[in-house]
DNA sequence: CATTACAATGTAAACGTTTACATTTAAACG
DNA sequence: CGTTTAAATGTAAACGTTTACATTGTAATG
């Protein structure tokens, strides 16, 4: 392999001019530059970027930490993600969890024996495993938290979300203004807070319309098509079902109204769906997905601007930063029957 | 920044204990592993991943091309390609085209200038950028394709994938075989080789039946729901239409079906919907979809094994391992009306 | 107890950069 | 043309590991 001495022998000049063709050109004179541009070129040589990082103390690798790959979701937050550590610079290292908490000691381990230098947290931080004496006389390490809202125990890490408690009421409230009395929702993992904040916007929902909540209206979707089907099938036997089904994200919608037409009845006529999320999918659903939109490409940059900063050593606070969340209603919602 | 020289010195032993202690640790007598382990932990020591990489001269990375991320179908094959990589010890660097087609020479630099250990291809490989030049004198960067067929000139990588001309061709048989006549494609981007195979087998299953192909059959889905919902809305204004559409893959399909259906006309009953994939979202839409199943995490999984396997220099083959599709049939397709 | 053999540990070089500092070269000026 | 000054280049140390080789320690043997 061409090192960076091959090329200043052939050059006829010292390493350290190399190094500086390569990083300030400016600072070494045309005729030299010259003559190292012809010894690069004939050697082929490439910087070691092993070496150049080492060096430099810096991995410009940010680790995206997410529930699982393959979620419609979070692909438009990454998109997001990405156009910031594109003009930044830094490249992305997917790590998929496979709907697991996150351990914060595992990845904050990451930064401190530099594999990367920033994590950002698209999955739920589990809050037992975070251990203050890892840190003990360390600084923080640069982490950001995404989508999922903030436990206390977690609010010193900064964060980017939306309002899942008030989304969630808004989204139930839309469903009792249009009729409906018995309401079911339907969870993802319970050990995910953004879970818990949804179900809780429900339930306030619920009571301040001084609506009842059975307890067979809680249906264990696990944010999944399959455990979404499962559910609606055993929703549908029941024998006072409910007239309106709220689902925690998107996909369980589409896996729950496939399942309700599978059964012979119709949404919106017998049961109306309202999902979450808002993915490229539920417009082209038949019928077309009432949700709640998250602005998942402005959450990914504003998310990855912050870990920017963190790294930066600038972003020393731990502000939750909010941003704004829309109903869409399309046409799986309509009054109850009757 | 703790580092092993300080490990070292607070154990009272020499740096190369510590290495040995953290590498091979059974060569380390246990009363000395003690008081190292003791050093590292009182000290929270990790090692300097930057510093060991670049000794060891490997980087533990792989970079994953793909076209978009967010595409289900490629999900799939990662969910395999993570398997082994985690195996392996192997972290995934995911890198999107944004659908462009990928500059040979840019990911090679990668190689050589040891940002990454290898490279898997899900995108397609512009023919023309690849130089022969690059390559001069040192050995192939290991890299392996994956999903898109391969022409000619690129033989000379591995590459996994199913047989896409084949599986099209029995694709478009079977509409034949249920009676149709005038049978449209529904193309991806024309620069994909992928596509041009699925429009091979096409092309080549309609002449053998002897059935003439339209110039306005051949409609652009640039593989995204946009382009389809666009195409199908102009496909639908036609005066002598087709009675089935062949899709490129699923995502158009399902766009395709609900711009049929807000058409007012039904699917099959009116036009058959064949897609290709099978993405997990199929089973549940609305008829579930008839489509073209690829093993996408088995090709993950070769893919993967096949890129270690190059890496280790044991690679040196070319071939390309083709894996088995399977027709799946579901409710988007029937007979023709009439 | 001396000798041998092997296990455990230490020493120091090397990996390919970047960069502070020293030196040389060129330009500018009187 | 000598002197001053700034620009260009060179020298060498440093980053934190791993590892070949040298040294020391320990146990087993006669």
């Amino acid at each position: 392999m061409v090192s960076i001495k091959d090329v200043a022998k052939i050059a006829g000049v010292s390493i350290a001019t190399v190094s500086r063709y390569l990083n300030s050109p400016d600072q070494v004179r045309e005729n030299t530059r010259n003559k190292v541009e012809k010894a690069i070129k004939d050697t082929g040589y490439a910087p070691n970027t092993l070496a150049r990082n080492f060096r430099r103390g810096k991995t410009h690798m940010i680790v995206v930490v997410v529930p699982s790959i393959g979620i419609p979701f979070f692909e438009a937050v990454m998109e997001g993600i990405w156009h910031v550590a594109e003009e930044q610079d830094y490249s992305i290292l997917v790590r998929d969890t496979r709907y697991n908490t996150v351990d914060f000691d595992e990845f904050s381990k990451m930064i401190f024996s530099k594999e990367a230098d920033g994590i950002i947290l698209l999955s739920t931080l589990s809050p037992f495993t975070y251990d203050e004496q890892v840190l003990s006389g360390r600084k923080h390490p640069p982490i950001v938290l995404s989508c999922e809202s903030v436990t206390s125990e977690m609010s010193q890490f900064p964060s980017v979300r939306i309002d899942n408690e008030a989304a969630a009421r808004e989204a139930t409230q839309y469903l009792i203004s249009l009729g409906h009395k018995k309401i079911a929702f339907m969870k993802g993992r319970s050990d995910s807070t953004l879970t818990q904040g949804r179900e809780q916007g429900y339930r306030r929902a619920m009571s301040d319309a001084k609506l009842p909540i059975e307890p067979d209206w809680l249906l264990e979707g696990q944010m999944s098509l399959e455990g979404a089907r499962r559910s609606t099938r055993k929703l549908l036997h029941q024998s006072d079902r409910p007239t309106a089904v709220f689902c925690a994200n998107d996909e369980m919608a589409m896996a729950a109204i496939h399942e309700i037409k599978t059964a012979g009845l119709k949404v919106p006529d017998d049961i109306s769906i309202i999902g979450f999320d808002d993915i490229r999918f539920s417009e082209v659903m038949d019928p077309p997905l009432t949700t709640v939109a998250q602005p998942a490409e402005e959450i990914g940059e504003r998310t990855m601007y912050r870990l920017c900063r963190a790294i930066e050593g600038k972003e020393i606070g731990q502000a939750t930063e909010t941003v704004p969340h829309k109903l869409v209603v399309r046409r799986s919602t309509a009054p109850p029957p009757g």
